[in-house]
RNA sequence: GCUCGGGUGGCGAAAUGGCAGACGCAGGGGACUUAAAAUCCCCAGGGGGCAACCCCGUCCCGGUUCGAGUCCGGGCCCGAGCACCA
């Protein structure tokens, strides 16, 4: 008698690895597809260190989700690809003393390993990398779009500089005063940079967010998007200078209904009018704070928490609603880069401007007052409630109105005396694209000394990263591409005198901001994508990854296609219709990270259990969308439960059995669990649906079911967590094609209801016992039954009041006394 | 400070306002084994009782309800994001 086969992982996922890739099964025909399904998953940045297993997570949930979407009938294309320009890339080959060049192909290589042997349904016909001249050349090609529309500009101004990464940042990349990548506080720096007119799509950035036929995102993400939008109603507000040669000075404020409490006006010190504003007497306290401010960090410019600092200029103007004369003051608590880098001070309603206020003994006035208090009230801190039932005060005409009233009050009459009018202020700032590194795409701009600045034509793209042995960022504000003088000069190409290359590359987000678009088009070498490839397969229909790009990758990429849809280019101007936020992987309790030394690496793990319990594993620790804790000592369970799956089919196989009648409590846990797991799988929930599987498997086993139509349903759906095992399964049960061509199992509503009930009888709300009726019982019955319960009967002696039922669920009993 | 999440056994976690703790891990007991591993069976929130049973229990305080882990108000703690944004 031969030993019953076991489950030997390895061999068999080394088997059904290499049957997909010769059959192509992961591959759909991108131009003939029916019922198109775009399943995307954020492509990952290809570091030394390899996959860990916080991208394993997130490829297994978007995975295990194409898997069942291709199981319900749909052609699912789910490809990947390397996102492996940038900074992160060459600051680990300068670390390590190697090229980026040489580098990046041999972690894609070992990237590429990896993904493979995770089994993901990965269309590797479809693969790019953002290195690739046949990809950054359309990189280049997105930026000229812009160019051409006027909405990729140069601007001279006060930029983020990380002086470990030599090279500036963008607003997005900055966290907390601190450089993203490398953690170093960011300088300020005045240079010129490309910008991309961002701030002028803020308005329909924030308005799709709210219309769910375009937009179906994680909640988190959503909020996350408005708050880095940052809209806000306010006014733009004129004040006179008393020196009649000075401009007027316009401030932004959110509060125009305190417009009479304004005792002072604060201007950024960068603010072009503070020169002209600047008396004699007060030149030199100026200037030096004006310096002073300027060499600050953003940290500690932008920090709030420490003492207020400021120079008076000597100048006043005249308040509009009160006709007085209020001192022009510079302080580096406003910044020039918001609203309009003015603000009117208004102590008695801004903590801030309370707090400069008593530091220079400026006067403080009361025009708004709570219920209880009047316009002699002494403020002993800033009152900044709005909508908390208060009144105006000191505010003439004004007052006894809501703040609130008077806000949209104050607006009218000061537009319709021409010093004021309604604003809306975007936080969003343009996107700095330029980099000073050497890492990535050159910007496609030739610089001509009579042509001046010139886009290098689409035909002549791409502009080629030069091979440059010594690429290092140094602290000039200049690209290392300028050391390159045959790249560096080149002709113009309009009047084909010498002119020279922009030296600056783009920013890595510029390579993701697109990379979508040309996945379904990537072997295509003379358009970035097919207009009917596109139109078949965009917009994106699930896309999953990490809230960590919920400002940066996921915004601009909205920008992008909004503007490439603007162009005519596309027929959609959001490119995600549904967006899910995985969770995060911690590790016994603790957040992972290097220097705790606790960071998973798959591969050994793998190595041991195999790629489908592991991927159990991960998709069963934790809700997705929430993360989990991993735990080495959890991953027996789903090995167990593959194992018993396995002896389940085994049995099911053998040629001696036969289709037998189902008992009847089967087949309804049957029918149960094939709804559950859909419904969950569909939801994301895929801990909840693999627990369902695991009830299943364990109610086979109690009644010695191993029937072979019921086993085969179980192993199709197992086979979106455990795709290499449930293939075999598929196979041994008899069938020769791939199981995700076959139909996800149906469930038959009418065999998911129970015959009987168990239905809990309270009194007074405290639960006394349990009654076990037919389904369709009715109340009375139940209630019969209940009171014959003697659990039940022993409490109903007093008199009774009410009687409450939930049908199939529970009867409540109200008795008195 | 503001905006999101979250707080349930020893642990990871389940629970359309309706019997809290499904599923799994670790644990205890037993079977098989010369033995161990693997596997199988049983137990398992806390407390009390010989037992049938009883009491307590989802961060804290209050409310709504016949009934609250779930809804409402207030607070505490943890995590994430934003932060002198006028």
């Amino acid at each position: 008698m031969s030993e019953p086969d076991k489950y030997l992982p390895d061999a068999i996922e080394t088997k059904w690895r290499e049957r997909w890739a010769t059959d192509r099964t992961n591959e759909p025909d991108l131009d003939h597809a029916v019922r198109p399904l775009y399943n995307l998953m954020m492509f990952p940045y290809p570091s030394a260190e390899g996959l860990h297993v916080g991208n394993l997570f997130a490829f297994t949930g978007a995975d295990v989700y194409g898997r069942f979407k291709r199981m319900q009938g749909y052609q699912v294309f789910e490809p990947i690809g390397f996102d492996a320009f940038g900074i992160h890339s060459e600051n680990y080959a300068i670390k390590v003393g190697a090229h980026p060049a040489d580098l990046i192909p041999k972690n894609i290589a070992n990237f590429t390993r990896q993904l493979t042997r995770m089994g993901g349904m990965f269309a590797w016909r479809n693969v790019l990398s953002t290195t690739e001249p046949s990809y950054y050349k359309w990189t280049q090609w997105v930026f000229l779009q812009l160019y051409k529309q006027g909405l990729a500009y140069k601007k001279n101004g006060a930029v983020n500089w990380c002086p470990s990464c030599k090279t500036v940042l963008s607003n997005e990349q900055v966290i907390g005063g601190e450089c993203e990548r490398c953690g170093t506080v960011v300088e300020q720096r005045v240079l010129e940079q490309w910008y991309f007119r961002i701030t002028d799509y803020a308005e329909r950035l924030l308005a799709n967010l709210d219309d769910p036929t375009t937009m179906d995102w994680s909640e988190t993400t959503v909020a996350a998007q408005k708050n880095w939008l940052g809209r806000s109603e306010g006014a733009d507000i004129t004040f006179r200078a008393s020196d009649a040669a000075s401009s007027p000075i316009t401030v932004y404020t959110t509060r125009p209904d305190t417009l009479f409490g304004a005792t002072f006006l604060v201007l950024a010190p960068e603010h072009p009018l503070v020169t002209a504003l600047t008396t004699n007497a007060q030149r030199m306290d100026v200037e030096a704070y004006r310096a002073q401010a300027a060499a600050k960090d953003l940290v500690s410019r932008k920090v709030g928490d420490q003492q207020k600092s400021g120079v008076f200029t000597g100048s006043t103007a005249m308040n509009p609603a009160t006709g007085a004369q209020v001192p022009i003051w510079i302080a580096d608590y406003v910044l020039m880069d918001y609203g309009t880098g003015a603000i009117m001070a208004v102590p008695g309603h801004d903590e801030r401007d309370f707090e400069f206020a008593t530091r220079f003994a400026l006067p403080i006035v009361r025009v708004v007052a709570a219920v209880d208090q009047d316009a002699g009230t002494p403020l002993t801190a800033a009152y900044t409630d709005v909508d908390a039932g208060g009144h105006m005060v000191n505010s003439r005409e004004f007052d006894g109105r809501t703040p609130l009233d008077t806000k949209a009050a104050i607006t009218e009459w000061l537009a319709s005396r021409g010093t004021g009018k309604k604003t809306v202020q975007y936080r969003l700032h343009d996107w700095c694209i330029s980099r000073q590194r050497y890492w990535g795409p050159p910007i496609p701009i030739i610089y001509c000394d009579v042509c001046g600045p010139v886009p290098v034509p689409e035909e002549q793209l791409p502009v080629e990263l030069p091979a440059l042995d010594d690429f290092r960022p140094d602290d000039s504000g200049v690209s290392p591409l300028a050391r390159h003088a045959e790249w560096y000069f080149v002709p113009c190409p309009t009047c084909g005198q010498q002119g020279r290359r922009e030296t600056d590359v783009s920013d890595t987000f510029l390579d993701s901001a697109w990379y979508f678009l040309r996945y379904p088009s990537s072997e295509l070498t003379d358009r970035p994508f097919d207009r009917d490839r596109t139109r078949t397969w965009l917009p994106v229909a699930s896309y999953i990854g990490g809230n960590e790009h919920a400002v940066l990758h996921l915004l601009y990429s909205r920008f992008i296609t909004m503007v490439l849809h603007d162009a005519g280019m596309l027929d959609f101007e959001e490119p995600f219709r549904k967006f899910r936020a995985h969770g995060l992987i911690v590790k016994d309790g603790a957040k992972m990270s290097k220097s705790r030394g606790n960071v998973v690496v798959p591969d050994q793990y793998i190595d041991k259990w195999g790629a489908d319990t592991f991927r159990t594993y991960l998709m069963f620790l934790g809700p997705f969308q929430e993360g989990g804790d991993f735990r080495d000592s959890g991953i027996s369970g789903p090995r167990r439960f593959l194992d018993k799956v396995w002896d389940l089919v085994t049995l099911a196989s053998h040629p001696d059995c036969r289709d037998a009648e189902i008992r009847r409590e089967v087949l309804i846990k049957w029918h149960q669990t094939k709804r559950r797991v859909a419904e969950e799988i569909e939801q994301l929930r895929y801990n909840t649906a693999i627990a369902a599987l695991m009830e299943l498997v364990n109610v086979l086993r109690e009644q010695n079911c191993a029937e072979r139509r019921l086993v085969s349903e179980l192993v199709q759906m197992t086979a979106p967590f455990a795709p290499h095992f449930a293939e075999e399964c598929w196979e041994r049960l008899g069938h020769s094609s791939t199981i995700f061509d076959s139909a996800w199992p149906a469930f038959d509503a009418a065999l998911t209801l129970e015959d009987t009930i168990t239905i809990a009888v309270q009194v007074n709300g405290k639960t006394r016992g349990s009654v076990t009726v037919p389904r369709d019982a009715s109340e009375a019955t139940v209630r019969a039954a209940a009171e014959a319960e003697p659990a039940v009967a022993k409490y109903l002696g007093g008199e009774l009041k009410k009687v409450i039922g939930v049908p199939g669920r529970m009867l409540s009993f109200v008795v008195g006394g």
